[in-house]
DNA sequence: AGCTCACCCTGCGAGC
DNA sequence: TGCTCGCAGGGTGAGC
């Protein structure tokens, strides 16, 4: 499930293929997802010719002369480009056929995952208006972070989860900016000085990058918007290593819950 | 306002 | 083999 850097992979994958296809059909077979796809999505899309394939944090926005299509793909959402008459599975709940018979599939067995229909301003939909600027933008900066910081008492892991604070970051690459900028997960928020909070920033940009580059992490079923797994979980530092040696520091790595996630870190060298 | 918790849903691996 | 339990990459909304 896809992060920040799951979701840039996907829209890499897919913007070749889609831009200038027009969609030529859609059929939803289940709209049952985190909100119901709405009765006129089916309508709206068809005939729509996609111009743009774009992200905000972890939505993809597939732009068409019609309108835009806003996808979450939630914990276990994916978005394919296949060929004609590729079969359909257990949980490939939409697909839209294109102009030249290759279909865009959203495939997501949890339905945790969402599809709105936007038209106008995607900015001003109310699930993209409250969310903070993106990782990658000068605005996310030290002084951002520790401004929106002060007088939270929660952990600081718990803000870089929180998508009103800061974009993108979930629960793999929350462990391993953490690790990355020596920082225990643990600590309230509001502690952090400007210049722990201008080093995990650094921490967080440079994470999600390395992850961009690795084509994202598949633990168990992510895959690109070709069906690519991504390799950046063979590069990890803490997730997934509780009771395996710190490569930095050689202590040991220890898995704890905070809230209902878990979070690893290494106590030798987050203070 | 900030914070905690329950919950949405399916699948899979561990343990009995 | 089959069961029950806990856990999984996210995010919202209720209630304090």
């Amino acid at each position: 499930m896809p992060e920040l850097p799951e979701v840039e992979t996907t829209r890499r994958s897919l913007e070749p293929g889609l831009v200038g296809r027009r969609v030529v059909g859609v059929t939803v077979r289940d709209r049952r997802l985190r909100w119901p796809i709405v009765p006129e999505f089916e309508a709206r899309l068809t005939g729509a010719t996609i111009a743009t394939v774009g992200r905000r944090a972890k939505y993809l926005l597939v732009g068409t002369d019609h309108g835009i299509a806003m996808i979450h793909l939630g914990m276990s959402g994916s978005l394919l480009h296949v060929p004609a008459d590729t079969p359909v599975v257990k949980h490939d709940h939409v697909d839209a056929v294109l102009d030249d018979g290759s279909i865009l599939r959203f495939h997501d067995p949890r339905r945790f995952g969402s599809i709105h229909w936007i038209e106008g301003d995607p900015a001003d939909h109310p699930l993209l208006a409250a969310l903070a600027p993106e990782p990658s933008e000068t605005e996310f900066d030290g002084a951002y972070l520790h401004r929106i910081t002060r007088g939270r008492a929660v952990a600081i892991k718990h803000v870089l989860m929180n998508g009103q604070l800061v974009t993108g970051v979930g629960n793999i690459y929350a462990s391993e900016a953490l690790h990355l900028a020596g920082i225990n997960p643990k600590i309230p928020a509001r502690r952090l000085s400007m210049g722990r909070c201008e080093r995990l920033v650094d921490a967080v940009k440079r994470t999600l990058a390395r992850a961009i580059a690795a084509g994202g992490s598949s633990l168990r079923d992510y895959v690109d918007g070709a069906g690519n797994r991504g390799h950046f979980q063979t590069e990890s530092a803490v997730y997934g290593r509780d009771g395996e040696a710190c490569l930095r520091c050689g202590g040991t790595i220890r898995l704890v819950r905070q809230g209902q996630r878990s979070t690893y870190y290494c106590p030798g060298c987050q203070k």
